[in-house]
DNA sequence: GCTGTCTAGTCTTATTTTAGAACCAGATTG
DNA sequence: CAATCTGGTTCTAAAATAAGACTAGACAGC
């Protein structure tokens, strides 16, 4: 059966798992993220399978995360670079590599760390109140589209 | 084939993304930050078949991201409720939040809104510096696993 | 400027996953 | 105690994925 599309949802968590919700679009954003930029690259980094990476960057450029450049080394290949719009994944990247970290690693186990540019490990993902407050989840609320301010 | 996994990868977007990046997980956990406990209620909620989801209840007990836990009206049913690994998943569901909400809509189409308790819109996801500072894409980098500090 | 190799794909096929519906056992309700 | 609700399992067809064979144009060496 067709896959079920969440691209008319008005909730904003699935409109965007439907856009890049898959196994791979993700990686591939976060190899961008790392500097990824040649079809060849990607293919090797990741080990997927060239049909499937084919699609994923097809659809990434789609929907304007990606998009094709001329070839920084002068040649007449294109790179994907990442967008505006790809650039704003990017807490969305740092939340899952927080939660890996946090919760899929036994004690001592290996595994990259982000890092500033002074090599200083980065802080947690905070989620400010409008006045600046750091919140957590029982903080917050879901107001549904078109509920009205009271 | 074999769908290609990523449960012993190095770098922890993937393995979090192995975990709980499919169509449908990260959905089923919005939907427990939203309130939803039981069966039915993701079964309505989502429209997903029955048979995935209780595929991926299962799959999510395993991960120790949801538990089950005896209802709270006094029935003989079981509840799933969100885990302490499971509530660590909510900045990345606020980051597709946010992600969708600023680039997925329209301009004045309806969606729904995270607000705090008192009513107020919710600021957007910082990642600080150890010192502070908010940090964005360019200020950081990825430390392979095992690279040694200097 | 010819030949061989690299790049960036497309096409084909076997296998797995998903969607949707039918079915079922135990708990709850009337 | 009969009907219905809850929380599943099982079945099938359609779609997605993995993996490899194939290809056209770019490029490098000579």
């Amino acid at each position: 059966m067709k896959r079920t599309g969440f691209s008319e949802a008005v909730c904003p968590v699935a409109r965007a798992l439907d856009a890049i919700g898959d196994w791979w679009s993700l990686l591939i954003v976060r190899d961008a993220f790392d500097g990824l930029r040649r079809f060849g690259d990607f293919q090797k980094n990741l080990g997927i399978a060239k049909g499937m990476l084919s699609t994923r960057l097809r659809k990434l450029v789609e929907l304007d995360v990606l998009e094709l450049v001329p070839a920084s080394d002068g040649s007449a290949y294109q790179e994907y670079a990442l967008t505006r719009r790809g650039r704003g994944l990017f807490p969305v990247i740092v939340g899952l590599r927080q939660w890996g970290e946090a919760h899929l690693y036994a004690r001592g186990e290996a595994h990259s760390d982000l890092v500033d540019q002074a090599g200083q490990p980065v802080g947690q993902l905070v989620l400010p109140s409008r006045a600046g407050r750091p919140l957590t989840w029982s903080d917050t609320k879901v107001r549904k589209a078109g509920a009205r301010k009271r």
